[in-house]
DNA sequence: CGGGATCCATTCCGATACTG
DNA sequence: CAGTATCGGAATGGATCCCG
């Protein structure tokens, strides 16, 4: 119904995205469908190692050493299970694992970057803003 | 160090993130400070609405119907301290309370929706992917 | 080396009831 | 109308031990 469609517009008047606020199954919903998992503890760390170049999983755990390797190994997994990630097994002795992106994983890393970028670049303004509105004590 | 910081680059070459992985302290790291909060489950739907326009709490209540009062006061809640959102207070009778964009947030928006865009535009592919990893049954 | 299995603490979130 | 307070279940994530 359009009376229940949004257009979401930027200053430019271009439609940016339109939301139907009428129907948000939580399992037809791609936007918490996807950004749950995304939106995990380590997702967006690991997608960042992997758009780089393929890892093995020790040095995956290397890399973000605070990881538990129960974290690491399900978080690769869920990535692997959505697609953005493919795993390899050389049946060396000891076995090796290796997991590079896919080609669908890399479409999600562009988008993904830019907002990872504004994370960084607008942290100082989040943290301000958090500490004024402790301080207010609200 | 030099050998810590990855480049992470697009297919054109141009540097699109630098990420460091020697210190990912959780207290310290923008992306899991800020991404915790905007991948909650209903941040991305409430900063859509107000993308908008302002709207009232009853009236952001009734547009996501399927939130509980009590994370949609929470959830706001969070939104103003991170600086994206803007409470004002209506002394009419009964009080109404209108919530607004900030600057900030509309900043945020912007990489946030494109975001939010690419998870629509794929999410049949994520879905395809899922059951294709399940059927397999790994 | 790359996991799996188990246990446990914390956090998230929904339901319900009450208030100025 | 726009919250607050309390409770309890579910999900998340860490620590530890085991295994081919």
């Amino acid at each position: 119904m359009a009376a229940s469609v949004v257009n979401l517009r930027n200053k430019a008047e271009t439609p940016v995205r339109t939301v139907e606020f009428s129907k948000l199954d939580f399992t037809n919903c791609p936007v918490r469908d996807l950004i749950a998992q995304i939106g995990g503890k380590w997702s967006t760390l690991l997608l960042e190692a992997l758009a780089q170049k393929p890892y093995r999983f020790g040095e995956l755990r290397r890399m973000v050493p605070d990881i538990s390797q129960r974290m690491l190994t399900q978080t690769l997994r869920d990535l692997q299970r959505d697609g953005y990630v493919e795993r390899e097994v050389f049946p060396t002795k000891p076995p090796s694992v290796e997991y590079r992106m896919t080609d669908l994983g890399r479409s999600l890393y562009g988008p993904l970057a830019q907002l990872l970028n504004w994370a960084e670049a607008n942290h100082d303004a989040v943290r301000a803003a958090r500490k004024k509105f402790d301080e207010t004590e609200k």
